[in-house]
RNA sequence: GCGAGAGUGGCCGAGUGGCCAAAGGCGGCGGGCUUAAGACCCGCUCCCGUAGGGGUACGUGGGUUCGAAUCCCACCUCUCGCACCA
């Protein structure tokens, strides 16, 4: 029979489909395990990656099922927030690239396509075509009834009632955010709506405001440190720039500043407008030194960035000594704009930070002479600006002139500084992009500040809460624990609700809707309950009914909802995650909040007790994207390789959380592993079963037990670590290895042999089980009678296990390497085979050895008071030194095993294997009885070899 | 820049103080099986070597140690995350 995958795994799927194998409900398993994975955002299809991450958590849930836990492992679907609305939008607008993307790339029908031009039918179609779909061919061992989207409507009363317990714990506050907002709508745009700037970075200016009579000049600058470095400034003369009324006070500034003023809650109004020539030539009061500084028309300055007036610090910037130099050679241009040139000429560069890095007290002309620009249109001048920016932010000193400051590092002080400033109302501030962003809709993004809601990750208990939540429980692997505390420490509020899209509105407020990473933190808890509330009605689950259900009757006045203490007993059973696997790249934000979540809502005992980490996947070495069409199919690859090929590659190909690389040819070869192994394992299932009687079993089948006793331990060992590759690995790469041995050295034939190989594969089909389901089952129940998954995770039998035995097959293997190699060295083919034992004096020293350990002096001192060894001089001296080098190579164990082995005994047992391999007659002959001189060079395990 | 992780043979990838010239796979070479191809099986695949040996090697440069791919320091390179994006 071949194997045929696509078969074989319908059949299993029906099988489990049919019986609800799945469906798990409340037992009496005293640690009932409950492992989730984030669930699915339905925006577009699922990818070979999506498969991975979902078929992880499946195999740990197989394998505690194996081990007898009841386990429960949910599904529902993510739809919260603006992607899907947004990619229902690009369809409807009928975007050539969103169109590809789902007839090309996901393979949408063209008159289904209809079917998604609402969020909700586009959502539908992407779980019921795609990902239930390929979760069930996958084999994933999911208790369907549980599902649920994230926009129905229990689901809100659940998240209803988790803000209005936040609020009541003082987790939520209102207040301002910058946002990316469409000027054009009016709305609030995320990173998907963009045409351009999707890399934007938002930054947050300092504004130096300059004094010019009553009226400000603010002048934006990133290094507000600088400040006592302006020597002088400069202003686009043909830019178009106002004069407004900015919360009270009267500023210059560009027409478009005012604009983004506006939108980021400054009260604004204009009050005239001019072009910056007027500006020019003017001189403007540093609010900071009392200095009057010189105003220069310059035509790099833009308006649309920032104030669109710019300080000059020519000392430590290459850019503004540049810009000096440039101005003070163009006379006649000043003298256009009614400037004296001979007063820009007096312009001195002011040196305020110390660096080492160069040896100029002005950084600026020594970065601009290394890199050797002459123009200040040379590409190396950003390159130069940049490193001056590095060098005097990490390493650079303020000056004296700074007082209080002086001597500090820029880094530990730029904040503190302007912060100081700004109170006294000296500076202020104003966010840009370093870029221009562009809206899908073709509107100007700007920053604006607007009113919210915000999540109080900063406050400093909650923050506890978390580590405590951090330091107790498992993570997988441990090196990232410290990306958890971490991230505590680092996350500041987090803005929590949006003006628009699918989800939950906030409870006191309805314009507002609940974001994603903010309605999917403690959702697991949902599951618990979630195929049974589909009984109550929405109306009955207030506050009440939540407070009931997972704090107690004692939680609510007077008479708790009798449904939801029903719902408790579930909640109860299945509460806390055992395990929440997820990528590393939501350590930042979703697996975080999660724990922060958890601490507050719930008591101790529910908190989750661990998260395992996913790797990021690759295909063919490079980025998958669906855009591109960079992707591959989870339908196709089950279709062409089969699921237990898919499952198999993806969790042996690396460790979770190693990233892992989806290559064809690696998965054909992995098939094709497979498709070996079926082929092999039907035929020991057709072998008869040997009567017991009949089995008589040798060192060969003994040692073979002990090895599959050896892999029992460490895939066991490597599945409680979410070790899947390593498990995977052990159970059936490795293992074939020691088949691959058991086949040449024995008649596998032999009615013991036949037993022994039906053992193994019954216990390597347990061991397999959780990452190849439908293969493992079938061949189990041809085996057993049983599926795979109605029998146990197999245990250690010790007595099967045999250091003696294994360290006996390693010295005859490494015998017949030794003969190949001579083999080979000499370029000859031998007739005959002449083993040399080692003469017993020999033994005796090696006894010696491993008494009395690796210090060669104590051995020799022992081994000197023996007559008959005393008298062999320098022989023994030698052997001696080699012994002991070989004797550190092993354990206690291995040494006890070896002392008892008899290797004349061994080796003649041996001989027709070693004849058999050869082709060659074989001798086991003692030293002592040897007249070939070469027998002297035999050593305890190391026997001469003749070779004619 | 900040935070985290990583750099091993032609490629992928194990290996965290001596069993390491370094598992396994891919690719390549030779052989077997076969009418043949594929599949399968066996062996080889850093350099030198007609006896199981020696040399060089694990990003680079130092150091610790009797001994380093493995520990320490510095540097270089790469990947991911850095916030309102799920």
């Amino acid at each position: 029979m071949t194997y045929e995958p696509r078969r074989l795994e319908r059949k299993w799927q029906e099988r489990w489909e049919d019986g609800g194998r799945y469906e798990a409900d409340p037992g009496d398993d005293e640690d009932a395990t409950f492992v989730t994975v984030p669930y699915p955002y339905p925006s577009g299809g699922m990818h070979i990656g999506h498969a991975r991450t979902y078929t992880v958590p499946d195999v740990y849930a197989r394998y505690r099922r194996l081990q007898g836990d009841d386990v429960l492992f949910p599904i529902a679907w993510h739809v919260t927030g603006t992607p899907i609305i947004g990619a229902v939008n690009r369809l409807q607008k009928g975007e050539e690239e969103q169109l590809s993307v789902l007839r090309d790339t996901y393979n949408v029908p063209e008159d289904e396509l209809e079917e998604l031009e609402t969020p909700m039918g586009f959502a539908r179609y992407f779980i019921e075509n795609h990902y239930k779909r390929n979760m069930k061919s996958l084999g994933l061992s999911i208790d369907w009834r549980r599902e649920f989207t994230t926009n129905d409507e229990r689901y809100s009363k659940f998240v209803t009632w988790q803000y209005e317990t936040l609020r009541e714990d003082d987790r939520l506050e209102k207040g301002f955010h910058p946002v990316k907002y469409c000027t054009e709508e009016e709305n609030p745009v995320t990173t998907h709506d963009l045409l351009e700037g999707e890399d934007a970075e938002r930054q947050e200016y300092t504004l130096v405001k300059f004094g010019l009579g009553d009226t400000k000049v603010p002048m934006a600058t990133l290094r507000p440190e600088t400040v006592r470095g302006v020597t002088n400034a400069y202003v686009k003369p043909d830019g178009r720039y106002v004069e407004a009324e900015v919360d009270g006070e009267t500023w210059l500034i560009s027409h478009e500043a005012a604009h983004k003023l506006t939108l980021q809650q400054r009260d604004v109004e204009i009050v005239e407008e001019f072009s910056g020539e007027a500006l020019v030539g003017e001189r403007v009061e540093n609010p900071v030194t009392g200095e009057d500084v010189l105003i220069l028309p310059a035509d790099f300055v833009d308006p649309d960035n920032a104030t669109g007036v710019v300080m000059s610090v020519p000392a430590h910037s290459p850019d503004d000594w540049m810009a000096l130099q440039a101005a003070k050679a163009d006379e006649e241009r000043l003298r256009e704009y009614g400037i004296d040139p001979a007063e820009v000429a007096e312009i001195e560069p002011k040196a305020i930070i110390d660096v080492e890095a160069y040896d100029d007290v002005f950084p600026a002309r020594a970065a601009v002479e290394e890199h050797g620009i002459t123009s200040a249109d040379d590409p190396a001048l950003e390159e130069a600006t940049q490193e001056v920016y590095n060098r005097e932010f990490h390493a650079g000193t303020l000056k004296d002139m700074y007082g209080e400051d002086a001597g500090a590092v820029v880094e530990d002080v730029r904040d503190e500084l302007a912060a100081r400033y700004r109170e006294s109302g000296q500076f202020d501030a104003m966010y840009d992009f370093s870029e221009p962003v562009v809206c899908r809709c073709g509107g100007t993004v700007e920053v604006a500040e607007q009113e919210t809601w915000f999540l109080t990750y900063n406050d400093e208990d909650w923050k506890a809460l978390a580590h405590e939540v951090v330091s107790e429980m498992d993570v997988v692997p441990e090196t990232s624990r410290d990306q958890f505390d971490h991230t505590i420490d680092w996350l500041e509020e987090w803005p929590c609700i949006r003006n628009y899209g699918l989800g939950t509105k906030l409870p006191w407020d309805d314009d507002f809707v609940i974001e994603p990473l903010s309605d999917s933190t403690i959702y697991m808890a949902y599951y618990t309950i979630a195929h049974r509330i589909e009984d109550v009605p929405p109306e009955e689950l207030t506050a009440e009914f939540f407070d009931a259900l997972f704090d107690g009757p004692e939680a609510v006045e007077g008479e708790a909802p009798e449904r939801a203490l029903e719902l408790r007993e579930e909640w109860d059973y299945w509460y806390p995650v055992d395990y929440r696997v997820s990528g590393n790249d939501l350590i930042s934000n979703h697996l975080t909040f999660f724990l922060f979540h958890h601490a507050d809502l719930f008591e101790r005992a529910n908190w989750p007790e661990g998260v395992a980490i996913m790797g990021m996947g690759l295909l063919e070495g490079e980025k998958m994207s669906s855009s591109k069409g960079h992707v591959v199919l989870p339908a196709e690859a089950i279709e062409e390789y089969g699921a237990d090929t898919v499952r198999f590659f993806l969790l042996n190909s690396a460790q979770p959380w190693q990233d892992y690389d989806w290559r064809a040819d690696e998965v054909a070869s992995t098939r094709k592993s497979l498709n070996r192994f079926y082929e092999r394992a039907e035929e020991v299932v057709d072998l008869d079963t040997p009567a017991r009687e009949d089995v008589e079993l040798r060192r060969i089948d003994r040692w073979l037990l002990s090895k599959l006793q050896r892999t029992v331990e460490t895939t066991t060992d490597a599945m409680d670590e979410f070790e899947t590759r390593s498990a995977s690995q052990e159970a059936f790469y490795r293992f074939e290895e020691d088949l691959r041995w058991y086949r040449k050295r024995t008649d596998t034939e032999r009615p013991a042999a036949t037993w022994v190989r039906q053992e193994v594969l019954c216990t390597r089909l347990r061991l397999l089980a959780p990452v190849v389901p439908f293969l493992a089952n079938e061949l189990h129940e041809a085996l057993a009678g049983v599926p795979v998954e109605d029998a146990a995770w197999p245990e250690v039998d010790h007595d099967l296990v045999s250091t003696r035995v294994e360290v006996e097959e390693e010295l005859i293997e490494s015998l017949v390497d030794d003969v190949r190699d001579i083999v080979e060295v000499t370029g000859t083919d031998p007739e005959s085979i002449t083993v040399y034992t080692p003469a017993d004096w020999k033994g005796t020293v090696f006894e010696t050895v491993a008494e009395t350990g690796t210090d060669v002096g104590a051995v020799m001192g022992k081994v000197m008071q023996k007559e008959s060894l005393r008298e062999r001089g320098d022989a023994v001296n030698d052997l001696v030194q080699d012994l002991v080098a070989d004797v550190r190579e092993y354990d206690d164990e291995e040494l006890a095993a070896l002392e008892a082995v008899d290797e004349r005994e061994l080796y003649a047992d041996a001989a027709g294997f070693l004849a058999r391999e050869f082709d060659a007659t074989v001798d086991v002959v003692p030293e002592a009885d040897a007249t070939d001189e070469k027998a002297e060079q035999a050593v305890p395990f190391r026997p001469a070899i003749r070779l004619e």
